[in-house]
DNA sequence: CTGGATCCTGTCGGATACTG
DNA sequence: CAGTATCCGACAGGATCCAG
C-alpha cells in the first residue's frame, strides 16, 4: 500500500514500455512471435522500411532484456537466427492485450472523429 | 486470419502505445486513476519535474483520445479539473498488467545482471 | 550475410517569459 | 490559475559507407 506514484515512480511501467516502445520493436516482436526463428535478412525482408542499423539496435536491446535469443552459426556466409526466448514468450499476452485494446481504440476514435480522419491534430 | 504483421501493420499496437508512451503519460494516468479528479496545479505538484508545457500537451493528447475528461470552471481564478473518462477507465487493466510485467521484468534483469546495475548499455 | 562506424536531421522535450 | 509562445539542446532514428 501507499504505492502512490510519487516522485520518480512508475518505473515498472516504464520498464515495460522500454521493451516495446521504439519505432520497430512491436513489429519485430510480432514477427518473431509468429515465426519461431528468423534470420537477420528475413527480418529485413519482412520489414522492408527498416534500416540495418535500426534492426540491429532494436534486436540488441531485445536481446539484452532477454526477450529474444540470438543464435550465431559460425560459418562462412554468416548466419544469425533470432527467436523469442522462453522468458520472452511471457510478454505475448501483454502484447496481445495491447493490440486488442488498440484495435478497439481505433474503432472508438472513428466513432468520435469519423472514418476519414487519421490524426487531425495538425496545427 | 492471415493477419500477419506485414508492411504497415501493427497499427493497433501502435495505437495503444501512442496513448501511454511519452515521458509523462504513464505517471499522469496513474495519478488520475487514483485520484478521481485533479486540477492542473495539483498534477503539477504531484509531478514536480514536469513543465507546464509538457503537462498541457500530454493532457491534451489524452483528452483528444477520450481517455480523460477536462472540465473547465468559468470563474475568475481559472479552474480546470481532469479526470479519467468512462472510456478511459477501460485502459486501467492494461496499465496494471504492464506495470505488473514491468515489475517482474526489473526483477528478472536483476537476476541477469545483478542488483547494482542500471543499464550498463553505455558504449 | 550480418553487422559496425559515421554523419546528419527531425522531433521530443526542457527553460523561460508572457497572457487572460 | 491555467495555460501559450519561443527558443534550443539532446537524442532517436535515417543514410551511407566500411568490414569480417
Amino acid at each position: 500500500m501507499a504505492n502512490q506514484p510519487r516522485g520518480e515512480t512508475c518505473k515498472e511501467l516504464q520498464a515495460a514500455l522500454d521493451i516495446i516502445s521504439g519505432k520497430w520493436k512491436p513489429i519485430i516482436l510480432f514477427h518473431l512471435m509468429e515465426n519461431e526463428t528468423l534470420r537477420f535478412s528475413e527480418l529485413q525482408r519482412a520489414i522492408p522500411e527498416i534500416t540495418k542499423k535500426m534492426l540491429t539496435s532494436q534486436l540488441r536491446e531485445l536481446e539484452y532484456n532477454n526477450i529474444i535469443d540470438r543464435k550465431v552459426y559460425q560459418q562462412v556466409p554468416p548466419k544469425v537466427e533470432y527467436s523469442m526466448s522462453d522468458y520472452g514468450h511471457g510478454l505475448k499476452p501483454l502484447l496481445v492485450s495491447m493490440r486488442s485494446w488498440g484495435f478497439n481504440h481505433l474503432e472508438h476514435l472513428k466513432g468520435l472523429y469519423g472514418e476519414d480522419n487519421e490524426k487531425m491534430m495538425e496545427n
